[in-house]
DNA sequence: AAGGTGACTAACA
DNA sequence: ATGTTAGCCACCT
């Protein structure tokens, strides 16, 4: 048993969720940088399909998670934009009206 | 069971 | 500089 850790491949989708998990309240960080993280350097579809899935069974802060533009490309009806940028607000992050967050300011990376 | 889709990013032409 | 192609793996039908 042993060896190290095996890099099974459901393991991906846990790592993505402790990373996310992990991201300091008041930061934000992308679906590239969680992607590369959790080992995969284009991976980050699936962190977005990772959050779609799990953010609904788990307590993940996918508000925190947003793409490269700094945009909240969410989809989720039951999951607003509106919502999330409340919910940056409400964390201390500055939203433009365009859903728009400064990563130059609150980007994290880890 | 197998195939197709997807909350994206990076690299190539 | 912009536009298009390729890649990643899990979940859904």
């Amino acid at each position: 048993m042993v060896s190290l850790d095996k890099p099974e491949l459901t393991n991906f989708k846990q790592k993505v969720i402790q990373i996310v998990k992990k991201i300091p309240r008041g930061k934000v960080t992308t679906y590239g940088t969680v992607s590369t993280l959790a080992g995969n350097l284009r991976g980050a579809r699936m962190v977005g399909g990772i959050l779609h899935f799990n953010s609904d069974k788990y307590d993940l802060p996918w508000h925190r998670v947003i793409n490269r533009e700094g945009y909240i490309s969410i989809k989720r009806l039951e999951y607003p934009k509106e919502l999330q940028k409340a919910l940056l607000q409400q964390e201390g992050i500055e939203v433009s009206e365009g859903f728009i967050v400064n990563l130059k300011k609150y980007g994290w990376w880890g």
